[in-house]
RNA sequence: GCGGGCGUGGCGGAAUUGGUAGACGCACUGGAUUUAGGUUCCAGCGACGCAAGUCGUGGGGGUUCGAGUCCCUUCGCCCGCACCA
């Protein structure tokens, strides 16, 4: 009887080995290929659950499998350290936001040190450090110089119990993420970033990306939404505006024919100064603005306009005019903020028109039929043919687009365009942990960029959370500043940058972590791009899409030289659980939790517990493991092994006591392998001969996993290692003692990956002297992963009927007599003659009858 | 509505990309070891059938010597976006 394996103690031992040894230490070095992992960085929230580690672990095994693979390999770790939880905390416990957050890092550090995870530390970055946003201040102004940063006044979100800005993504449903406050549109001035400039780059860079998701390439092409189509100017008539253009945006300039109408958003220009002269329209448009831009507001809210006393000429129509409304449906943030109405060929402009009381001319008709009676389901099929339509009738819809669009050009009416959904990135947020937008207003001279001699502008920490709103503004001297150019009084500005500015280059940084430029050239130029980026899907658009224009950005400004930050993405599943509810409908921990004699779910108390759906890990809902107690009492190899084993890593994984358990046995099961038999086998460096069963199945898993790793088929190569190491089982007590070292040691150098703790104590206890991590990857002998018997399948009419194990590659005649020869295909053939047999060499025999 | 994806045993999932469906594991059943529980070991485990065999990858149809895989159709589920003119 072996000891048990020790895990506790020999897993805190290798970690020790391979900081000795700086294993993972990275160096620039062009002689090399390089390879760069990156997994998201973190937010330091608090704690790491399993559901963190599994994403951590996957970039670790890609890590140390392209290290054994002869890669230079760059594997940095970070904190995405700016944003609103730490604020939260402040104000909620009076903890300053700083010392929340580093306390945070410390503990999730020594978190991720204790799975093993191969990081060079020494690489490690805080976003909140002023040593890192020093360079994006810098950066900043860089894009100012360029055009690509500008300061406008625009409609934004706003909620009234936070008193901030809010993005888009963080209103659910019309209500702030965390107030649950209805949130109000306000016009407020605010910085931008210019990623419009690049929206077709961004575009057409998606078709380079061969190694994304589909998904996450057609989420950023939708989000970036080209269409091409036309402006159109249609004079405005009526006091005060007469003469004046109203411009609009259509993707169908072939229907203006059949325009019965124009609308205009609440917040358009017109809207307004009608607005300031009429209360009714004031209030209109106030009720616009409140309606929710939620699904279900979209959804039921009834198209609803407001007849003003404007009307337009038709551009292409003498003497006839539209009315001009202002409709709720019309959205001021894209294209112009108006529109021309064809109710016969726009669903939405139909039922405006019914409201109305609008006519709907018709002047399309499909290519084979009649001109369609319009009533309530409005005709938009493209195929069409034009009619009612002047010069245009008779063409198709594409002809009649280009036709139509020549005609207003050459008339000064109108131009061709390209619309895109993308609006520029508005960055800024009225919240103190942020990076302090570089800028200085000044009575006299305006917007005055803070001098670079100056930076980094830091953020001050004498500041409190006791009233609502942002503590910069009310600190009592922070923003009070001469003024760089002119030396009067001026003030900083106060608001801060969106945290997603700081993840847009963090891996840029880490190629030059600890250099005084934000990175330097000869180390970007060797590590960028990043080879494999793995995280959530969550970040499809935003973190995503901002990186891969920072990078646009930052070359245009000439800070490097890259097309595209992440040349290869992985978006892993989520990790779900049970969820439990005590009899008082509070949520439980699972390890509140217990089994009752007859299945039972109990507390503590013995009462009875509810058990909920499996649901993704989250601390609100308490279906969480914790990392600490479970490698505390399995250790962190077990933790990998069910992280990368129980589901592919792209799709969710239910953790379980059950499979956390079968893991368990099998890291066992490995230690017990090697740690019974390593007396039988032979010395170290002995190459076997033989060509048996044992050799051939240890050079097909060497080939098999190296393949699984490559494409991450983490589950797949678990499989493989399990298929060997039974078969070990089975032979190890009279296996051929060399056959057996070099099964084992191939065994041991393909788990490194997934189970390095286990996998280092196991190749020590085979008697080597160095470290598994600095091991080579093995080769798979070709001669041995084809076998010369191979098992074929005999089927009659496509049905098996047997199997048989013969010669590789036998001809096809006497393929043809074995299989005919079998009794049970003789049965099946019941007397038949046989009209053809088709052999696909070693793999099947099809006798049709 | 538009877009993306999925559907295989009780469960998670494999399937050499058109060639033996269910690898590997979890759960379960029987047996051995153990004072007992756990561990460990042996055997079984898609359905029906004593067996030979038949059926079987959401349903229906097709292509093919051969379909989980390709095509058509249909049902169900998940995700993303959405009054984008």
């Amino acid at each position: 009887m072996t000891e048990r394996y020790n895990f506790l103690e020999a897993e805190q031992r290798w970690r020790a080995a391979w900081q000795d040894a700086r294993s993972f230490a990275a160096v620039t070095d062009p002689a090399r290929p390089k390879y760069y992992v990156l997994e998201m960085f973190p937010y330091p929230s608090g704690k790491l659950h399993v559901g963190h580690a599994r994403n951590y672990t996957m970039g670790d095994v890609v890590t140390r499998f392209k290290r054994a693979r002869g890669f230079n390999v760059l594997h940095p770790m970070g904190w995405d350290a700016f944003g609103l939880p730490a604020e939260n905390a402040a104000i909620a416990s009076g903890i300053h936001p700083a010392r929340w957050t580093y306390d945070n890092i410390a503990t999730m550090r020594a978190q991720l040190q204790q799975i093993g995870l191969a990081y060079d530390w020494d690489r490690e970055i805080a976003t909140c450090h002023p040593q890192y946003y020093r360079h994006e201040q810098k950066m900043f102004l860089d894009f100012l110089k360029a055009g690509l940063a500008y300061r406008k006044e625009s409609w934004v979100n706003w909620d009234p119990v936070e008193h901030t800005v809010l993005a888009n993504e963080q209103v659910v449903d019309g209500c702030g993420w965390r107030s649950g406050a209805p949130v109000e549109k306000r016009l407020l001035s605010q910085w931008f970033l210019k990623i419009t400039d690049f929206a077709e780059d961004l575009l057409d860079g998606l078709e380079t990306l061969d190694r994304w998701p589909e998904r996450v390439r057609v989420m950023q092409a939708n989000w970036i939404g080209r269409s091409e189509g036309a402006r159109v100017f249609f004079t405005l008539a009526g006091d005060g505006f007469a003469g004046e253009t109203l411009e609009i945006f259509t993707t169908r300039p072939d229907t203006l024919f059949g325009a019965s109408f124009c609308a205009v958003s609440a917040n358009h220009p017109v809207a307004r100064r009608l607005a300031a002269e009429e209360p009714a329209i004031a209030d209109f448009n106030a009720e616009c603005n409140r309606m929710g831009t939620s699904e279900v507001a979209v959804e039921t809210a009834e198209k609803q306009g407001y007849r003003t006393r404007l009307v337009v000429e038709h551009p292409l129509i003498p003497g006839a005019t539209l009315p001009v409304y202002i409709a709720n449906f019309v959205l001021m943030e894209y294209g112009t903020g108006a529109i021309f109405g064809c109710p016969a060929h726009d669903q939405r402009d139909l039922d405006f028109a019914n409201k109305y009381g609008l006519p709907v001319p018709v002047v399309v008709r499909s290519p084979d039929g009649p001109v369609p009676e319009i009533t309530t389901e409005a005709f938009v099929a493209t195929d069409g043919i034009a009619v009612n339509s002047g010069f245009l009738d008779g063409l198709t819809v594409a002809e009649a687009k280009r036709r139509v669009i020549e005609h207003l050009a050459a008339a000064g009416q109108g131009a061709g365009t390209i619309q895109y959904r993308l609006r520029d990135w508005g960055v800024s947020r009225q919240r103190y942990w942020g990076c302090p937008i570089p800028i200085i207003h000044c009575p006299t001279c305006g917007i005055v960029p803070v001098p670079e001699a100056d930076l980094p502008v830091e953020l001050p920490d004498d500041v409190g959370f006791d009233q609502p709103g942002n503590p910069l503004d009310r600190h009592p001297t922070w923003k009070h500043v001469a003024c760089p150019a002119c030396g009067e009084a001026a003030r900083r500005e106060t608001d801060t940058f969106d945290t997603f500015f700081e993840s847009s280059w963090y891996f840029a940084r880490f190629c030059s972590p600890r250099s005084d430029a934000a990175f330097e050239r000869k180390d970007v130029d060797y590590w960028l791009p990043v080879d494999q980026y793995i995280g959530g899907i969550e970040h499809a658009i935003l973190h995503l899409l901002y990186s891969r224009f920072f990078v646009r950005a930052l070359r245009h400004c000439g800070y490097l030289d890259l097309k595209e930050p992440f040349a290869g993405l992985f978006t892993q599943g989520m990790v779900c659980h049970e969820t439990y509810k005590n009899a008082d409908g509070a949520w439980l921990y699972p390890e509140e939790t217990e089994i009752g004699e007859d299945g039972a779910i109990l507390d503590r108390q013995g009462r009875s517990v509810t058990l909920g759906r499996t649901e993704k890990m989250s601390k609100s809902k308490k279906n969480t493991v914790g990392l600490d107690a479970i490698c505390g009492s399995y250790g962190a190899d077990t933790a990998r092994l069910f992280l990368l084993s129980d589901s592919p890593p792209e799709r969710d994984l239910e953790w379980t006591a059950a499979g956390i358990e079968g893991s368990w046995r099998y890291v066992n099961r490995l230690h017990r392998l090697v740690a019974d038999h390593r007396d039988r086998l032979g010395p170290p460096g002995t190459k076997p001969t033989g060509a048996g069963a044992t050799r051939r199945l240890t050079h097909k898993t060497i080939a098999a996993v190296t393949a699984d790793l490559e494409q991450f088929r983490f589950n797949r190569s678990v499989a493989r290692l399990r298929e060997l190491s039974n078969h070990l089982d089975e032979v190890a007590a009279t296996a051929d003692g060399i056959e057996l070292r070099e099964a084992l040691e191939a065994l041991i150098v393909l788990m490194g990956p997934m189970m390095p703790h286990l996998a280092e104590e196991l190749w020590h206890l085979l008697g080597h002297g160095g470290l598994l991590v600095d091991q080579p990857w093995p080769s798979a002998d070709a001669t041995l992963t084809r076998d010369d018997v191979v098992t074929m399948a005999i089927q009659v009419n496509g049905k098996l009927r047997a199997t048989l194990d013969l010669a590789r590659d036998l001809d096809q005649t006497q393929a043809r007599e074995v299989a005919l020869s079998v009794p049970a295909v003789q049965r099946a053939l019941d007397g038949k003659s046989v009209r053809k047999v088709i052999v696909v060499p070693n793999r099947i025999i099809n006798v049709v009858v």
